[in-house]
RNA sequence: GGACUCAUAGCUCAGCUGGUUAGAGCGUUCGAUUCACAUUCGAGAGGUCACAGGUUCGAAUCCUGUUGGGUCCACCA
């Protein structure tokens, strides 16, 4: 026996060379795993990109544990199983890491060079990500390197480029001015799944607005007025609809149309609504619809212009205390009232969304105009890929919250006014309204006007690249891997990107593939503290992964954040939890280390004389493999984990050990050898089955069991 | 306002398509331990499965409602 058995078993000591070992066999690639008769064919993953910008957390850790585990598991079932890890620049969210490091070092983005500030990100991403590297490694990742992809690699941008492209040719994709979610503090756009609605107690204000009394929250707003609208089923006021009136404000006076229309909501505040299409949303519907113009009273960081006369300069609090207090010296405001609502804000910094009038790249999702193919809209195919089963969710309750979101898609706002991306291929008339995609920059006037062109200075929303990285990771046209491992099989993610991310890969691939890009999403929730309160940084309850690695090894982490979670739902990581699965490690170590003392130059191949009792424990392990196969195959990954360890401890070394260890000890030498040999094939056979689970001691002990010497666990057959 | 989800032992949670005395880990109580393992072993205490109805021969499990958490979505200014 191998004298390693001789102490408690220290994942320290082994998992380093375990994973070299691996890397070195060259079978993370599925072209070199050894041939097989029960061939199953290609099963693919493509991980989630993490981002390059910090160390990994321990959602990471989850989602690693359970992509390893699925594609260990298909390898040793015969599946040529393919694991293409990947690192996403994640523009927004580095951007902001980013600037936070600039804030601390006195610095700011707005005072840079774009290309100096882009050198640098780029200088951080790349430095991160060889730390992300490292630990996706250390969580015992099977997944092939040759393959790993980075967002901003030239051939990939170049890919997402040309979608750009294609998509304005189709009709998809088009420029369009609106009003879209802008955040002051980080000066760009963001889309809706970008902004969170935030609870606000604000204060409705009650204004004399010439005939009317108006209910506005943003009173500061006044000055980019155009129209008041109301009602026109509202006895009240419909006799206004279609005149012209004059009202008061501090800088003097407006002239404001009066329109009708359905959307204005006859019982909430005095039912007539003061329209400024530059500044809301709704607003800005309205005047498109009645043919309104816009004036725009805000600037980009928030402050009034001049249009706002003498309000010029001031933010927008500020300014409305000044616009209310005068308005009230005027008597023009008849009441103020305390009003709770949602307001957007920023999804990384809080900041109250300003929704500003800008001309933007959208993706056209539902179905006015252009289609996508068969006179389908993206939303329409991507819902449709879902409704008639070709893509299934685990659990299956994403699959309704998915097709509300398809339904009740708006288009895509894809530009980003952030430097760290991919650029947006375009040129822009400085002239006229003239925007058109320019791969091989051709363009150099405008072929509208004549006039000058510039380049686009913006970049894609991260997610019109990451959409698309099933494709881009798999060569998407003509690549062999595309041809061999496309569709993929499962998408495994967090809950938190049903929105964010899922629709648009279904969307891209449909589009440019003409074919669902994954069979089966698998949707983890978040990783919470041991009390079950979500880790942050504030609250000083981060659980760093890699700490527990230190301590306890990989396996017991993999262990710990597997049991008890069952898909979609959040999981509470507790140090002792792991700490009980650390000495499960150790406790499939000493029973190893008792068959092996007990196994000593025994050979195996010779036909044992078993016992009934025989019989009956090698039927019961017959049943656990099957039944471990079934939870393994449909996903239930909690309950296969959960069940295994309870039989190897409290079946295998509790009792079948036990009741064994007079038979070792006996003379009668057929009897002796009965024992051996069903320990010995028990402890097998659990080895094996616990590989996908606790790939680094199994692997270990594997090649001490009698006969194994060289052989690698991770690609023996299931 | 809408959708989704959860409510099971002191704590964290399993319990798949309904089927004999409801499970695990941790914690707790009592005991053991030179014999693979104190990162151990044995024994025990502890739950009217949120509440109220219903379906069924039978429900923690299915249906309806109520209460209380959580998450997400939504332009009522």
């Amino acid at each position: 026996m191998n004298e390693l058995f001789n102490k408690p078993y220290e994942a320290k000591e082994f998992e380093e060379a375990i994973y070299k070992q691996w890397e070195e066999s060259g079978y993370f690639n599925p072209d070199n795993l050894p041939e097989r008769k029960d061939d199953k064919g290609p099963f693919t993953i493509i991980m989630p990109p993490p981002n390059a910008n910090g160390h990994l957390h321990a959602g990471h850790a989850l989602f690693i544990t359970l992509e390893d585990i699925i594609t260990r598991y298909k390898r040793m079932r015969g599946y040529k199983a393919l694991w293409i890890p990947g690192a996403d620049h994640a523009g927004f969210e580095t951007q902001v890491v980013y600037e936070k490091k600039l804030e601390k070092e006195g610095r700011s983005r707005f005072k840079m060079d774009p290309q100096e500030l882009f050198d640098e990100i780029m200088a951080f991403t790349l430095e991160n990500k060889q730390y992300m590297e490292q630990e996706v490694k250390r969580m015992g990742a099977s997944c092939d390197w040759s393959r790993e992809r980075f967002t901003l690699d030239a051939d990939i941008m170049k890919k997402v480029q040309g979608t750009f492209a294609k998509m304005y040719e189709d009709g998809l994709v088009y420029r369009g001015l609106r009003t879209v979610n802008w955040c002051t503090k980080h000066q760009t756009s963001l889309s809706d799944v970008e902004t969170e609605s935030v609870e606000k107690m604000d204060k409705l204000y009650y204004i004399k607005y010439g005939p009317f009394v108006v209910a506005t929250v943003r009173p500061e707003t006044i000055f980019g007025d155009v129209a008041v609208a109301v009602n026109p089923n509202d006895d009240r006021y419909k006799q206004y609809i279609g005149s012209v009136i004059e009202v008061e404000n501090p800088n003097g006076k407006l002239i404001l149309k009066v329109i009708g229309d359905d959307s204005v909501d006859i019982e909430f505040g005095t039912g007539a609504l003061k329209v400024t299409p530059a500044h809301d949303n709704n607003d800005f519907a309205l005047a498109q619809k009645h043919g309104l113009e816009h004036i725009i009273t805000i600037d980009q960081f928030g402050k009034l212009n001049e249009k706002a006369g003498k309000y010029a300069g001031m933010k927008i609090a500020e300014a409305r205390e000044k616009v209310v207090a005068d308005l009230e010296v005027m008597g023009l405001i008849e009441k103020i009232e305390d009003y709770k609502h949602q307001v957007p804000t920023c999804y990384k910094c809080s900041t109250t969304i300003e929704p500003r009038l800008l001309p933007q790249w959208f993706v056209k999702m539902s179905s006015q105009g252009g289609s996508a193919s068969g006179g389908q809209s993206l939303a329409e195919m991507a819902a449709k890929a879902v409704d008639d089963g070709r893509i299934e969710f685990i659990p299956d309750n994403y699959r309704k919250i998915f097709l509300y979101w398809m339904n009740n898609t708006i288009d895509w706002n894809i530009s980003r006014q952030i430097v760290w991306g991919i650029p947006i291929p375009a040129k822009l008339c400085n002239e006229c309204d003239f925007a058109a995609p320019d791969l091989e920059d051709e363009i150099s006037a405008c072929p509208k006007c004549g006039g000058e062109v510039r380049k686009d200075a913006d970049t894609f929303d991260t997610w019109f690249s990451s959409g698309q990285w099933p494709l881009l990771t798999l060569d998407f046209p003509d690549g062999k891997d595309f041809k061999t491992y496309y569709p993929t099989d499962v998408m495994e993610t967090g809950h938190d990107l049903i929105f964010k991310w899922i629709p648009r890969m279904v969307i891209f691939g449909l589009y440019l593939a003409n074919e669902v890009p994954f069979k089966t999403v698998y949707m983890h929730g978040l990783v919470n503290d041991a009390k079950g309160k979500k880790m942050s940084k504030s609250k000083g309850n981060v659980i760093n992964p890699i700490d527990l690695i230190d301590k306890f090894g990989t396996d017991a982490l993999r262990m710990g954040l597997i049991i008890g979670n069952t898909p979609g739902n959040d999981t509470a990581l507790d140090e002792n939890k792991i700490k009980g699965y650390r000495n499960f490690a150790n406790k499939i170590w000493q029973a190893t280390r008792f068959v092996l003392m007990n196994s000593e130059g025994v050979d195996f191949t010779k036909t044992p004389t078993l016992t009934d009792r025989d019989k009956e424990v090698l039927e019961e392990l017959r049943v656990v493999k099957e039944q471990t196969t079934k939870e393994l195959d449909n996903f239930l990954i909690h309950l296969a984990a959960e069940n295994l360890y309870h039989y190897f401890w409290h079946t295998f070394a509790d009792k079948i050990i036990e009741e064994n260890k007079g038979r070792l000890k006996g003379e009668d030498e057929v009897d002796k050898y009965a024992a051996q040999y069903v320990l010995n094939e028990i402890l097998r056979t659990s080895i094996k089955m616990l590989h996908p689970l606790m790939p680094f001691i199994t692997e270990e002990i594997y090649g001490n069991l009698p006969g194994n010497d060289g052989k690698i666990l991770m690609v023996e057959e299931w």
